[in-house]
DNA sequence: GCCATGATTTCCGTTCAGTGGAAAGTTGTG
DNA sequence: CACAACTTTCCACTGAACGGAAATCATGGC
């Protein structure tokens, strides 16, 4: 925050007013947004101007400000994980229908499990995660996979600092790295509240067909559960492998 | 020169440079941006630079820009439609499930019918309209609700310049306008292979739980059809009323 | 290997768009 | 009606953005 050395470009005000705004923050006025992005008034009130005329922000009834459509649109293109959700959406569907369980899609970011879609329970289904959340990779069933699965240097990086989220959380490296050869060992993952109590949840890899790179991960969360989750596991690895089929021929998972 | 005589603004540059993205084109290299955007090279190059930096673009491994991870996510923080889809998606399982037919739910954008969520069939359904996409409203179910169910002004703005995109596409003023009060009239919109040859669906309006003001439209999509796709009004009635029930005190679809 | 072709990156002097303090306008409250 | 909080407009100064041009990098034809 306070100063940075560095360049104070236009785009990156822009940057700053944009990243004003976040899940919790999604309707802000002008003063709140100057307050948050560190600008004066006068720039901010400018840039929002500019903004807004070109459709990236909207203002609301109440004069607030809230993100555009342009922005929805421009989201929908983003790279590789859109067409992800285009192919993964009709086989968590299937997952769906065929346990009535709540199913997430994830993949790899930094060292977060990023959760690109999901196919919720019925109505009152109570949502544990909606798509663009980051969740840790240690707690989460998916985020296991994701850590089994992927190179060592990641995984090293995450047993770093394992922050513990519920009194089942695992903490110690040890523990962890032990659970990881399990999984990648049986092929998939288990939870139990080690995210959120009373939430248990199994997990399986998503590979590429080709050449069998880690896409992604798809799991099945559940309140009411216990470990009879792993019957689930076989339909889980069915829609995965239809996944992977389904891919684009060569659109891996890039990162830097 | 080349002198419009609008603002030379850094954002609306910017806006130039994403603009550039579109469905068909979402890798996209300095030079084709550059000639798109309508940017000297070294301006594009530089914008390119710093909308990068900030994590609004992203370069891929042969050095072509694409839409980055940070819009993904302000995309998804995206206004009323956000608050919508959240409201809507578990209402269009329900109606999936005990159908098996694809669902989807529209809203009214200017003079297109925006589909802003849908459940698909199997994996092997074909998919005709995708989140995002915008698609004419005298010619899709959803859209002749939007229609008959909103303004005068719109309607006969849109009864304007129908266009023609198949043999049965309604294209008559009359013949529209008669079919939008039976719209009206029974509470549902159906089509006929207006929009796509072997295409059939019907419609419902989705509407404030409170006031009766018409926030979208849900409606059933199916290649295999004729007209029993009656039967599935009832169940898009009662998922239309669920929705309109959950909505938020006061989000109405408010447009300026 | 060597030069032609085309794209990308860096450089840098000029200038004009961006800046932000301050004042004017608006809305709401007691 | 005075006061406070917020939004909008104004405008003189200045340094960030601009973009032509040159350097660098990538291909590929012979």
């Amino acid at each position: 925050m306070a100063g940075r050395s560095n360049g104070i470009t236009v785009t990156s005000r822009v940057l700053a007013i944009l990243g004003a705004f976040d899940a919790h923050h999604r309707h802000l006025s002008l003063s709140e947004i100057s307050e948050r992005a560190d600008l004066p008034i006068a720039t901010a009130h400018r840039l929002l101007a500019e903004l807004t005329a070109g459709g990236m922000l909207e203002r609301d009834a109440d004069g607030t400000y809230e993100i555009g459509r342009r922005l929805w649109d421009l989201g929908l293109l983003a790279s590789v994980e859109q067409d992800l959700r285009e192919v993964a959406l009709p086989f968590l569907q299937d997952v769906h229908a065929s346990t009535g369980e709540t199913v997430h899609f994830a993949v790899l970011d930094d060292d977060a499990a990023l959760y690109i879609e999901r196919v919720a329970g019925r109505a009152s289904a109570r949502v544990l995660s909606k798509p663009g959340a980051r969740l840790p990779l240690h707690a989460t069933g998916v985020g296991k996979v994701l850590l089994a699965f992927s190179g060592r240097s990641l995984r090293e990086r995450a047993l770093q600092s394992p922050q513990r989220l519920t009194a089942h959380t695992m903490t110690e490296p040890g523990r962890l790295r032990r659970e990881l050869a399990e999984v990648r060992r049986r092929g998939f993952a288990r939870t139990s509240e080690e995210l959120t109590l009373g939430a248990f949840s199994v997990a399986v890899p998503v590979m590429t067909g080709e050449d069998s790179d880690l896409v992604g991960a798809i799991g099945i969360v559940t309140g009411t559960a216990r470990k009879d989750l792993d019957r689930y596991v076989p339909v889980l690895h069915v829609a995965a492998k239809g996944i992977g089929r389904s891919l684009p021929p060569r659109a891996s998972t890039e990162r830097k």
